[in-house]
DNA sequence: GAATATTTTTGCATCGAGTGCGATTTGGCC
DNA sequence: GGCCAAATCGCACTCGATGCAAAAATATTC
């Protein structure tokens, strides 16, 4: 529960001073980890990255390690929710008003989707989908972003009416951003990933607008 | 990968003799297993029940175990697949020809939505919902369902344009269900699971069928 | 029915992830 | 300097999972 966000909690709550030279050291043993561990599962594999590597490369005890991530697997969590959800979050709220939540969603899904050209995003997805128990983490990562989108969308749309309909709104969307992206990396990333994107948004619109 | 469905192959494939005694002491034992664990799951926790437990309550070795499940949690991921993937594709393709892939979909959903009240459903979908592991191997197991959910449409609309609508559909509607079952568990079960999986797919329809 | 082949079961040794505990070190504070 | 709290570390341990080879159960052949 405790990766990037928390290690310096208190600081901004308790008047006792931020303690300076603690968590900048706390913060690049952090990112050291993090760094030592993306890089080793890109180059022999998740499953072939023991924890005891990863302590080393990192400079740690393996016994430490846990006192940075909970787990193995936090790495990838911490990674792939270190930026996404706050960025799509900010891109949400600086939609104009007068749009719809899935045109809202979908054009801060457009603005956002530079980032997955990356290299590293693209590295990172690879080792993602590189074994089944990674795969179940990906999906339930979706699950944990389809919750904050949805936080997002009440707060904009504070309507307790609307609940349902802005969860089913947060649900399609992901999905349809995880399906092109999906579709883009079998292209082999020859389209851009926003054409796959706003085909499926069509899509979307074309199979569950019809009169039922 | 290899759960309850394959312990019989070549039987009917290969003229070879069905191997009375092994296959039903097989069968017999598989189930033995999944029967033992689900019920100390339910009963003491996922985590709280070890390996051991299980074996010894199915009269089996430990090592033997793992000659039936690949792991502790494909228990969880079999009872989960067992059913219901085959059960809608049945239903999917029994649906009267004219309808729209999404009312199809939606259709069969509700004719299976009675399978949600048993109470083995919700006592093992407690179990899931207990610890992060878990949660992210149900996510990814509504992955495994949209792939095959995706094969049946396609198996029924073999149009290979249609390809990426269908994955669409095969992705929302599961979506919808799986928050119309969330919202039916919430509500503590008062108001028919029906309702909940109409007001989705209606939902899905009125935000997304708008003109963009 | 006995001998043989194949599958199933099992025990054992081993690996790696993760936890609890207590000792030691390090940085913050007076 | 000395005191407190936090960070690091080593160690022992549990548990899930795998490889291997022997033993037991079942199928097959003559």
């Amino acid at each position: 529960m405790c990766g990037i966000a928390c290690q310096n909690a208190g600081m901004d709550i308790v008047s006792s001073k931020p303690s300076g030279v603690r968590a900048r050291k706390r913060q690049e043993t952090l990112e050291r980890i993090a760094e030592t561990g993306l890089r080793l599962f890109s180059r022999n594999g998740y499953e072939a990255t023991t924890l005891d590597a990863i302590a080393e490369g990192a400079g740690i005890s393996r016994r430490t390690f846990f006192h940075y991530f909970k787990s193995k697997e936090e790495i990838l969590l911490d990674w792939q929710l270190r930026g996404f959800s706050a960025s799509l979050r900010k891109a949400v709220l600086a939609q104009p008003a007068g749009k719809g939540p899935v045109e809202v969603v979908r054009d801060a899904m457009l603005i956002l989707s530079d980032g997955f050209r990356t290299q590293e995003f693209i590295s990172i997805d690879r080792v993602l989908r590189s074994s089944e128990t990674l795969k179940a983490r990906k999906q339930a990562t979706y699950g944990l972003h389809e919750q904050a989108l949805y936080a997002t969308l009440m707060e904009r749309w504070p309507d307790p009416d609307r609940g349902a309909t802005l969860r089913l709104v947060a649900m399609a969307s992901l999905g349809a951003m995880r399906l092109a992206i999906e579709a883009w990396i079998q292209a082999g990333g020859d389209r851009p990933v926003d054409s796959f994107l706003h085909a499926a948004f069509d899509g979307l619109a074309s199979e569950f607008g019809k009169p039922s």
